[in-house]
DNA sequence: AAATTAAGGTGAACAGTGTTTACTTTGTGA
DNA sequence: TCACAAAGTAAACACTGTTCACCTTAATTT
């Protein structure tokens, strides 16, 4: 307990930590985590290569950092939908288009979060600590929603608010990957004309609710 | 027209070909693009890393092939699915269940062939060919699967079958990347215990199916 | 059959990459 | 002031995809 809790050197460390990620998000979100490279990223910030390793102990670490600032951000942006007092059924539309909308304006930044971690790693110990992280997080709002529909009636009674979670957030992601990696999608050529990408995000929206709905209309 | 079709030449030429294409699919297979390196490669099958210069432009041209023959593989096994002549129901719930099945028993192979083309690319002359190329049939055996649907009044009559069927293919890819990225899903905790991973699919699919079933029964 | 052309194969190099090591400078706390 | 830790660096290590000049071998043409 020598120095207050954040002493005027941790402070600078913190400062150009800072500094280090914003130029690393400038980069990444137009080229990717390939396009960002240690050497580039330290011309940029008139530092030796070898310095941002005193701050991060890996490229990998300092790219989850900026994955994970990401989720937060699009973590806000949903919950602010879902508090929201509109119809439950808006509402849900709202929450699967948003979580899209946000996702595909930082395509990199989205796929990186998921294709990340390795492929065949063993099914042991991954993700540990789901439940804290923003992405975990982001999950818990889409499980709340549903089990508001199902306690309402809105959705049948026998739907199990953490699997049907699951289940629309696996529809979401794909659908925000079409869109992230088919530059034209939902249209498949660029000539075909078809829905908007806003229309079709709504439709998917749709059609997603529609299989959880209770159907005596 | 001097030889026939297929000279001695040619016919070396294209088992080298395969030669290095089955020593890169292993690799490939196992550790995915990134794991696969030119001079890796090379080594395997005791040539210099130049020498493969010779029978691909480049690695992405090399990779390309592995991608394209996997969705060779794919679509044989739905089709074969989808000229079945059991119930709809059931045929296209298995349809579902064997494209998520073949897709993530190689993971490297499908996140790569959404992954590869690059993210921010301009909207115009993306995908050229789509409709001819593995993935874009792969897409028209789900479109005319949805259309019987609408035709003989499972579905619900005012459904576009192009538009679901994009609707469709993007769950389904959402639910593949998902069990690609996330090796314990449905499962999100290594503790967590829920449904197995093919009675996860199976309820996905039923999930995307009632989205489209007509509400009268 | 001889000469010419094309294809197959190679070692070395170019221009990058992430990361580590040994070293120097700088700043802070005792 | 002195000692110790933190910050910063140049140079190297071990890689990567790719290209170039060169040589050999096979096929074609004269």
């Amino acid at each position: 307990m020598t120095a207050s809790v954040s002493s005027p050197a941790e402070r600078r460390r913190n400062k150009i930590r800072a500094r280090i990620l914003t130029a690393a998000e400038r980069v990444f979100a137009r080229e990717g985590a390939d396009g960002l490279s240690i050497r580039r990223l330290a011309e940029n910030i008139d530092y030796s290569p070898a310095a941002i390793y005193k701050y991060f102990k890996s490229k990998d670490e300092l790219v989850d950092e900026l994955k994970e600032s990401f989720f937060e951000l699009l973590l806000e942006n949903v919950h602010r939908i879902a508090d929201r007092s509109t119809p439950f059924a808006e509402r849900a539309r709202d929450c699967v288009a948003t979580y899209v909308q946000i996702a595909t304006e930082k395509p990199y930044h989205y796929a990186a979060a998921f294709t990340g971690q390795a492929l065949t790693s063993g099914p042991v110990d991954s993700e540990p600590g789901f439940e804290n992280s923003k992405k975990g997080q982001a999950f818990y709002v889409l499980r709340s929603m549903i089990e508001e529909g199902v306690s309402t009636g809105v959705f049948r009674k026998d739907v199990d608010p953490a699997l049907a979670a699951k289940s629309l957030w696996a529809s979401m992601h794909g659908l925000t990957m079409m869109i992230v990696h088919i530059p034209t999608f939902p249209a498949l050529n660029p000539a075909q004309n078809t829905l908007s990408r806003q229309d079709f995000i709504l439709f998917h929206a749709d059609q997603m609710i529609r299989g959880l709905e209770a159907n005596d209309g």
